[in-house]
DNA sequence: GGCCTTCCTGACCGTATGGTCAAATTCAGA
DNA sequence: TCTGAATTTGACCATACGGTCAGGAAGGCC
């Protein structure tokens, strides 16, 4: 998707509409603000990577912290997605499974956003502190109330569902955030399809037995 | 550790020994870049936090790069000193259980250290790419060969080695880098003792009844 | 005390950055 | 074709940053 809307500057006409040039320049700020942090990055090296003057990013994000705000917003919005899935399930196993699978997809088609988004925490979530406080633990306190419920169905171990909520995203999130740290043990090369396959596998061998959901 | 180097800052004698004066501004440095990365970082605000002049930073880092460094490679040998438990184990209950033990204990004393390792990977590791290549690799071959001798001996499942060390790296130092996420959804309180204590219990039950170490 | 090494620091410099602006360009609709 | 709103852009600005340097201060040692 980042790739797509990147892969398509300035075509044909030489005036863009508003939504494909915020399109195209979120898509470039994202991989900047991954690499270099938001203190590293740069408006000029953004707008080079959109392939636009800088004076042009000005006239859609006035300033660098909006533009930073809007990639991260954008990031969010998927992470929650992955949450509809979550209240579909039956079971814990079925439930906590296509989460895995959901979040592990996420970490390799948005790597960049994830590390964004770790990013931002990190350094204290100072632009969406307000997210982390509301939409983020409404969602929390829901996933752990499904949770609860399957224990108390005895349908997985009493495990706090808080850690183990904890769990699964550092789990996944690290394919994303380490990625890097990852392909250097794998030999320099990144995780092909059948190693994806093998780590979404493990995870979910580990964590479902680990919590009683399967024999 | 941090804490008690910076707390005795130029208290009576004006002239510091090398020694100290160092630990006083890497004890500085690495809070300052935990908290804005290496971009947003500035020697100045390093300065500040420890309590001296700018141009006193460079006469003892030269370069901002340099002293970035030293930061990164404290934190790793931290990083690697909890690697011992692991070998000095007779099977993997144990071994892993205090493996677990002592990384989250470095999660919660070197929250900023970690944040820095975190940092710097996601960012490609442009500064300690050798070490990831070099000691890293090196100490992970290790661990799997004495994670595969565990399976063959029947002590535990047929887990990917691989994949169960990025698990248990993930899920520890989660609660370092993520650590401002878990306080938000604590209520914005940091954990305490006890709820230290229930994260270490959790992770544990989970990976090692997940990986059939235990019953 | 005299000397020399080490340490300290205010003032300074070149550069790069985020952001501004006014003039030019494009284009849809009347 | 004309008009006006939306878009594009090079040139520009004030600031903040990493780093330098020369001169001063401390303190160990004879």
């Amino acid at each position: 998707m980042a790739e797509t809307t990147a892969a398509s500057p300035k075509a044909t006409s030489k005036k863009m509409r508003r939504q494909e040039a915020e399109a195209l320049i979120l898509s470039a700020a994202e991989k900047v603000f991954a690499e270099a942090g938001f203190g590293g990055a740069t408006m000029q090296l953004i707008a080079d990577v959109a392939g636009l003057p800088k004076a042009n990013l000005h006239y859609y994000f006035p300033t660098k912290e909006l533009l930073y705000r809007q990639v991260v917003q954008k990031i969010f919005q998927i992470w929650l997605q992955a949450a509809d899935i979550f209240d579909q399930a039956d079971g814990p196993e079925e439930g906590i499974g296509a989460y895995i699978d959901a979040k592990m997809e996420i970490s390799r088609r948005h790597a960049d956003g994830s590390k964004v988004w770790a990013s931002e925490v990190m350094h204290g979530a100072p632009v969406i502190q307000d997210y982390l406080e509301t939409t983020l633990t409404d969602w929390t306190n829901g996933r752990i109330e499904v949770i609860e419920r399957w224990i108390a169905e005895g349908r997985m171990a009493p495990i706090d569902p808080r850690h183990l909520l904890y769990m699964l995203w550092a789990t996944t999130q690290h394919y994303a955030d380490f990625g890097h740290q990852i392909d250097t043990l794998n030999g320099g090369s990144p995780l092909n399809d059948k190693q994806w396959e093998a780590a979404k596998t493990n995870i979910k061998t580990i964590i479902l037995r680990g919590i009683g959901a399967v024999e």
